[in-house]
DNA sequence: CACTCCCGCCAATTA
DNA sequence: TAATTGGCGGGAGTG
């Protein structure tokens, strides 16, 4: 009857009672004490208006089996009226009023009127989404549950989600906080940070699966840590207060909620289908992938996106995969957070003092980069989750198994089972289609990923949180022999000794700074300290010795790689470049927004520091290791395609020398090089956003260009001294860059100061065409290889850079470039899928696929090819070399 | 038939 | 011990 009511309900029943309807009026029973409210005892109080009122009365006057019962009855949807009538919120009301309308639907509602969607949305119509801080509204289970005339069980699922994203806390017994988006935005962001962090890993790790099954070992070690970090995910909570909430342990629900979201975060395409996140999900590691079990995931997920839906944060799409049309859902919430980890950061400083076996190695990564504040946020993450965990054992007192179990599981296990599941979705997505599907986009290209993500901000923190993780996965991913090398390494060193890990390689000159960021596409950039090559190439020699470890690796490790890598090549041989390194990447973050200009003279100077400009050094740094990161990881999954790129860097470089002249003018028939697939390990190039002014196009600007090179900018246009590869913005959009910052001394001839300027000028990229993508190497440009000049490095004519790698030459026909100065850092352009260019068929090249997937640039040539290069073409790079191969035709 | 996902049993945990 | 939470999966509704 009250049911009907509802309809009907007339504001009468002042005398409802309900302690519910207060409670659901926004207002909330801010007095309430934390402790679990009886729902019984609300009713006596009746609610002036509620019609719905009667309905909560009755609900909480009645036993809870009556209320279930009742429920049951009214399930006519009665409820959803009642609700209507009580509040205004209007979302609930539209089906209402259809029901409304028939009755008989409404009595026999119609599944999709129970859904947990729709109920969740009538949960949130019920509270505000921004509360004043003041006044605390109290929820209570039972009275929802009354209300919305569900069973109590349904609300349990929404308050789980709700909980893990802290739109809610939990008080009491049967009791919630609601606390509304106010730190939605925050806890977004501390998702991200863990996401990049824990997947980054992870797909770190599955590239090394993937890779190489003898590094299992190895990466199960840095996936156990990551693992652990994992954790993180419930950090939030510590944050959130409700300490009393904590005490549960986490659930499943909420930990996957948080997963999910996560994967949202650090997914290029902001896609995730439902079966990769299940894969991802399915706890503990494990192979295992029962089947029940993923379906039980699934079902999970679906439990989790009908909420998140409800928020409006995802929305339902279908993903178009070569098996056909999958389920998935996209981000469609904030994608930029302000700043405001900085609390967790604080918290995390500690991070060096954790030890981290896990998060060491993310530290590691970080710190190799510098990102103390990176690295504090990822730490604080973590320790705040172990705190929790404390927490929540302590409080348990004994203990509670399941706690246990479960922390347990989310931390490491799943994490490793996470990283196998990515690993082998990322196969798989690679193999299907690169576009579609974020998740190998992401997991494939993990390190991508993070970059991506974080371009936006640009600050320190969006940097901070990049970084790392696109470093390891990076350095895994390039190759996978190397990549365990490196990524130990990396871990080896210690985070808050960025240097060290550089070091190793070769000298720790810059430490702090880390020569390579990555920048999503979108954004931009990256940088490297190329010139460091040099230093590379001698370090391999060292590596050679070592042959094994990370030296090995390291040398092995193309340039994208490995970021340290890179600084240690920095630091070790030509150390002073180093430090321009940094200033690089600054500079290519500030270029994002600037135009080449910026990037260039800064590059010419060699001290890319001074360019810097204000501002983002710190950040530009971090991104510079991330950027390292996504090329290694790109690399390694191109490492299937492998080979490409040595050659290429030589070439391209030379090419884009020779381009540079030309560049301005619509380069890009000369060097248009569709598939871009740059890979500028070593050679480092800067890249500045297309939308900086430039049309379309993309500059990538080589850190290190061979003085040489700088030589024969100056040519023509003092300030092209630096040697550039201009991209179709398109094409590199999606396509990670990575610069050096660091010309050695390339410019001579040109003050530092002029050659911005000149640079800028010389870039005019008025004439470009915009879609042919152009490449400027200092050196040597390379030109695009439309022609089929498939294997050959045709144009180069025989610098011994070439000397390497047979890089790309494999199908994928990218494009190289390889700057002389370069430490022999091919620089594959990856290849572009755009169409407009066409000459190469990156499409014929699976592997070009795996690269579009990670579009870093760095990821196309093998590691190991790259390696291979790096030490002969870094030295062959002072040479001006350039080199353009078109894989697509020829691989090796 | 495949996709969704509601429903509610029942175990784990808490009070 | 009772109540609260929440994992889990059967199987029904939808398209």
């Amino acid at each position: 009857e009250n049911i009907f009511d509802r309809s009907r309900m007339a504001p009468k029943t002042p005398i409802k009672n309900e302690p519910i309807d207060l409670s659901k009026q926004k207002g909330c029973t801010p007095e309430r004490n934390p402790i679990t409210p009886v729902k019984i005892i609300d009713r006596p109080q009746p609610d002036p208006w509620t019609p719905t009122a009667n309905l909560k009365m009755l609900v909480s006057a009645a036993s809870p089996d009556m209320r279930d019962r009742e429920k049951k009855k009214e399930l006519f949807r009665p409820i959803e009226n009642s609700e209507q009538s009580d509040t205004p919120d209007p979302l609930q009301y539209d089906i209402v009023d259809d029901s409304t309308v028939d009755e008989f639907e409404k009595q026999r509602p119609s599944r999709k009127q129970k859904s947990l969607g729709l109920l969740c949305q009538k949960f949130l119509a019920r509270y505000p989404n921004y509360p004043l801080s003041t006044e605390k509204t109290t929820i209570s289970l039972d009275e929802v549950a009354s209300i919305l005339g569900v069973e109590r069980r349904r609300i349990y699922d929404i308050v789980n989600v709700l909980e893990s994203l802290h739109l809610v806390s939990r008080v009491a017994k049967n009791q919630y906080c609601w606390h509304g988006r106010h730190n939605l935005s925050q806890t977004l962001k501390m998702l991200q940070e863990a996401g990049e962090l824990q997947y980054g890993e992870l797909m770190t790790s599955q590239h090394k699966e993937q890779d190489l099954e003898y590094k299992s070992g190895e990466q199960k070690k840095e996936t156990t840590p990551d693992s652990q970090d994992r954790p993180l995910l419930e950090f939030s909570e510590p944050d959130c207060t409700s300490a009393s909430a904590n005490s549960r342990k986490d659930k499943s629900l909420r930990i996957m909620s948080q997963k999910f979201v996560m994967l949202f975060l650090v997914s290029k395409t902001k896609i995730v289908t439902l079966d990769i996140a299940a894969k991802i999900l399915i706890e503990e590691t494990q192979d295992t992938v029962d089947h029940s079990k993923f379906k039980t995931k699934v079902r999970r997920l679906y439990d989790i996106a009908n909420v998140l839906t409800s928020l409006g944060l995802i929305k339902k799409v279908h993903v178009t995969e070569e098996r056909g049309r999958k389920p998935a859902f996209k981000w469609i919430g904030p994608l930029e957070f302000p700043g405001k980890t900085d609390e967790l950061r604080g918290h995390s400083q500690t991070s060096d003092p954790l030890p981290g076996t896990q998060r060491g190695a993310c530290a590691q990564y970080q710190t190799s980069v510098t990102g103390k504040q990176r690295f504090t946020r990822h730490t604080s993450f973590n320790s705040a989750q172990p705190c929790e965990a404390a927490r929540r054992k302590v409080s348990s007192e004994p203990n509670s198994p399941r706690q246990e179990r479960q922390a347990c599981i989310v931390n490491s296990d799943e994490n490793c089972s996470k990283m196998i599941n990515l690993a082998a979705v990322c196969r798989q997505k690679i193999e299907e289609d690169t576009g579609e599907m974020i998740l190998n986009s992401a997991k494939n290209s993990n390190i991508t990923l993070p970059f991506s993500l974080l371009p936006v901000p640009g600050d320190s923190d969006f940097c901070v949180n990049p970084l790392p993780q696109a470093v390891f996965p990076v350095v895994q991913a390039d190759v996978p022999s190397f990549s365990l090398p490196i990524s130990i390494t990396s871990q080896a060193s210690h985070p808050s000794t960025p240097a060290a890990s550089k070091t190793e390689n070769g000298k720790p000159t810059l430490v702090p700074n880390q020569p390579f960021l990555c920048f999503p596409s979108s954004s931009l950039f990256m940088l490297c300290g190329g010139l460091q090559e040099n230093n590379l190439s001698e370090t391999l020699p060292t590596a050679g010795d070592v042959g094994n470890r990370s030296a090995e690796a390291q040398a092995a490790v193309p340039p994208a790689f490995c970021q340290k890598r890179s600084f240690h090549k920095c630091s070790s041989p030509s150390a002073p470049v180093d430090d321009e390194e940094p200033a690089a990447k600054k500079q290519t973050l500030e270029q994002s927004d600037l135009p080449l200009s910026l990037v260039v003279p800064k590059k010419p100077s060699e001290s890319p520091k001074a360019e810097p400009s204000p501002g983002s050094g710190c950040s530009s740094a971090v991104h510079l290791e991330t950027n390292h990161l996504d090329l290694a990881s790109p690399a390694a999954a191109e490492a299937a395609n492998k080979e490409s790129t040595k050659p290429l860097d030589c070439q391209e470089q030379e090419k884009q020398s020779q381009n540079k002249d030309t560049d301005e003018p619509p380069p890009g028939n000369e060097h248009i090089a569709k598939e871009n697939a740059n890979q500028p390990f070593q050679p480092q190039y800067l890249y500045v956003q297309p939308t900086a002014g430039l049309s379309s196009f993309n500059f990538l600007f080589s850190a290190n260009q061979a003085p040489g090179a700088i030589n024969l900018a100056t040519n023509q246009l003092p300030s092209l001294s630096v040697p550039c590869v201009m991209v179709p913005s398109a094409a590199l959009a999606s396509f990670p860059f990575v610069c050096s910052p660091s010309f050695t001394s390339p410019l001579s001839p040109v003050p530092d100061g002029s050659f911005s300027a000149a640079v800028s000028t010389n870039f005019s990229m008025s004439s470009l065409a915009s879609a042919t993508p152009v490449f400027i190497s200092t050196t040597a440009v390379v030109t695009p290889k439309v022609s089929p000049a498939p294997s050959v490095d045709p144009q180069q004519p025989a610098h011994p850079t070439l000397h390497l790698s047979p890089v790309l030459t494999r199908s994928c026909s990218a494009v190289k470039l390889d700057s002389p100065v370069c430490v022999g850092h091919p620089v594959t352009l990856l290849k572009l899928q755009q169409p407009s260019s066409a000459p190469l068929t990156p499409k014929s090249i699976r592997p070009a696929h795996h690269e579009a997937f990670f579009k870093t640039p760095g990821s196309l040539g093998d590691p190991v090819a790259w390696k291979k290069n790096e030490g002969n073409q870094t030295r062959n790079a002072s040479s001006v070399q350039r080199r353009l191969e078109i894989s697509s035709t020829s691989p090796d």
